[in-house]
DNA sequence: CTGAAAGCGCTTACAG
DNA sequence: CTGAAAGCGCTTACAG
């Protein structure tokens, strides 16, 4: 018994009696097909268990229902849930997502993305930090004339459709936080010094300071790296002044995380001597003890609207004439999520440990 | 000025003096072509920038270049590892990995998946825990004939090829390092009831101690399922029994975070009270204090033995004869570390946070 | 509302 | 060592 082999569009279009455009017509949802063949076409579809082939839908209409993804460091907390984001609304709109790992220092990383894109002739890609600012690959992207859109670039340029949180607001708001709670020696951890996200997350806290006429003290401001290791550098050289800051604000959760770390070794209560606020909401951030405050951009929602930036909403086409059309630089709303880490000046914590 | 149109290998064949034919046998490495021939195709396909269409290659090959990856839950921690060296292992042997997140529960499962091989027609796919044991999700595969290879699976079937790491001999050895360390009262929180990997990991567990003639004390077997919340639980009941464990070996990292976050809470010194192992070695691991020791499970090296099971690795060609073909069923080595977390019975911790 | 023709850009047999 | 022909399975104009 030979393997069966998938029926084509010949095949339903005999055993429907109709030509192949009209089940092309059917497929695509084209209007103008009586319901009655349409019906009767998709009776043989679903018997047939037809699907149409995408490289010969591709080949012949010039679209290839892909959309890239480009990413740099895997761990990077916020890939995971573009990734998540993505691929369900590609599912949703009938693309596929194809991932790829770069280096964002490699020599050949033009070659790398051209290689890509020539070959599959995606209708669009996404790009993370730091991809999405490297002139590079941008160039290697519009020489291709591939759409693409950036998710939080570090400007918004005209040229390329973005997606963003507002980092300043964020960041305000969660040094709001710990000044409501009665904080007014706050730290600051500085973000890389490439990344403008860090300059935003900087700028939010020095505003709210300033708000609130705070003065802004310099040897309470650190520069990090967005890593681990130098969340743990800063909170030693933070801890070791001769006055302390009663709480800090890492600009990531990573380097949260290295300021818990190296307050735990010093023994200090979190957040009975220092509070301690993150930025990110990673998996992590949750499953340590006590679970961090932080802030959750939207990452899914926004790895969501930069698909629908590439191909069309839904709503994009009923809306098409008298809505304005949507701005090609979209801000997403962010949450504060307020865990153990930060607490009033002054009080205990008590609380047990909570489910994660 | 028209946007300047890729050349297709017609443009190459005529600007080289040659047929079509030709071209793509240089193209394809195929032998049988004069050096100075294949020289002046490829001086004009770099001259011309030209990159093979691969909807035309697909349609016209049969092979789509394309190889999936479906995986279940996105923040398990070994899907990012798998995804990077799959994605890695494909560039180098021309291929692109497209992913699927799918619920593994979901009603419509066969039917997502059969949507995306139909189309895609993909020429292999990884699939990991818990889908790979998915019988729905096997046999929409089985049915398209998409050659798959199972990561960890529950059981080594002959119909798949899979790639695994040696969990009983791993759970073995991390509860060996617990014993020479002084270790004799060493509490296991296994993991999820219908994963096979808690059952190797618990076989290793119980292989270690009746090598070392400790008797296997029920009271310090507790269920858990692999997540933070429930390894907090077990922690809470571990450590309100009368005779604590002094070590407690946690199947996975995640739960093995819980153990530590309630350890802390109720105030015991890690590792001086309490010795903590984990398996997995996420990136949390490195990112707590006391930091864990876990087992690394080499997943890039495990997807990129995937991706070679079905693209064939370039030694495959060579060794074609003489050598014995390589087992479809690959186990990789794996890799204790061991960190901060676990010390000599009644030894107090001394050491300074480690960067991550 | 429906269809016949051409063509997308490659690879597969098959010749020579 | 090289090439002319056919064909992969769809969609795009273009007719009617």
């Amino acid at each position: 018994m030979p393997p069966p082999k998938p029926a084509t569009i010949i095949d339903v279009a005999r055993e429907a009696g109709v030509s192949i455009k009209t089940v092309s017509r059917v497929l695509n949802q084209e209007p103008g097909v009586h319901s009655d063949t349409r019906e009767a076409v998709l009776k043989v579809v679903a018997d047939l268990k037809y699907r149409p082939k995408q490289s010969a839908r591709s080949l012949a209409g010039g679209r290839s229902f892909l959309i890239g993804l480009l990413y740099y460091d895997p761990s990077a907390a916020f890939v995971g849930g573009v990734q998540q984001g993505a691929t369900l609304r590609c599912r949703e709109a009938g693309y596929h997502l194809v991932v790829e790992s770069l280096h964002n220092d490699a020599p050949d990383l033009p070659m790398q993305v051209d290689r890509m894109v020539s070959a599959l002739r995606p209708d669009g890609m996404i790009l993370t930090p730091p991809l999405c600012d490297n002139p590079q690959v941008l160039a290697a992207l519009q020489e291709s004339q591939t759409p693409c859109v950036l998710i939080s670039p570090a400007a918004d340029d005209p040229e390329h459709a973005s997606v963003r949180m507002d980092d300043v607001h964020a960041a305000e708001e969660i040094t709001n936080l710990l000044i409501s709670l009665g904080h007014t020696r706050i730290a600051i951890i500085k973000g890389a010094k490439d990344q403008v996200a860090s300059k935003r997350r900087y700028q939010g806290y020095a505003a709210a300071l300033k708000a609130h006429k705070i003065a802004l003290d310099k040897d309470l401001v650190v520069q990090g790296d967005f890593t681990f290791d130098t969340g743990v550098d800063a909170a030693y050289q933070l801890l070791s002044r001769r006055q302390r800051p009663t709480a800090v604000f890492a600009s990531n959760d990573e380097m949260a995380l290295g300021v818990l770390a190296a307050a735990q070794r010093l023994g200090l209560s979190v957040p009975g001597d220092l509070s301690i606020a993150g930025f990110d909401d990673t998996p992590a951030a949750a499953r340590v003890w006590p679970p961090l405050t932080t802030v959750r951009q939207p990452m899914d929602d926004m790895a969501r609207a930069a698909v629908e930036l590439l191909v069309g909403s839904p709503r994009d086409a009923e809306a098409a004439e008298g809505e304005e059309p949507k701005s090609r630089h979209r801000v997403l709303p962010h949450e504060l999520v307020v865990r153990d880490s930060t607490a009033a000046l002054g009080a205990k914590a008590t609380a047990r440990p909570k489910k994660g």
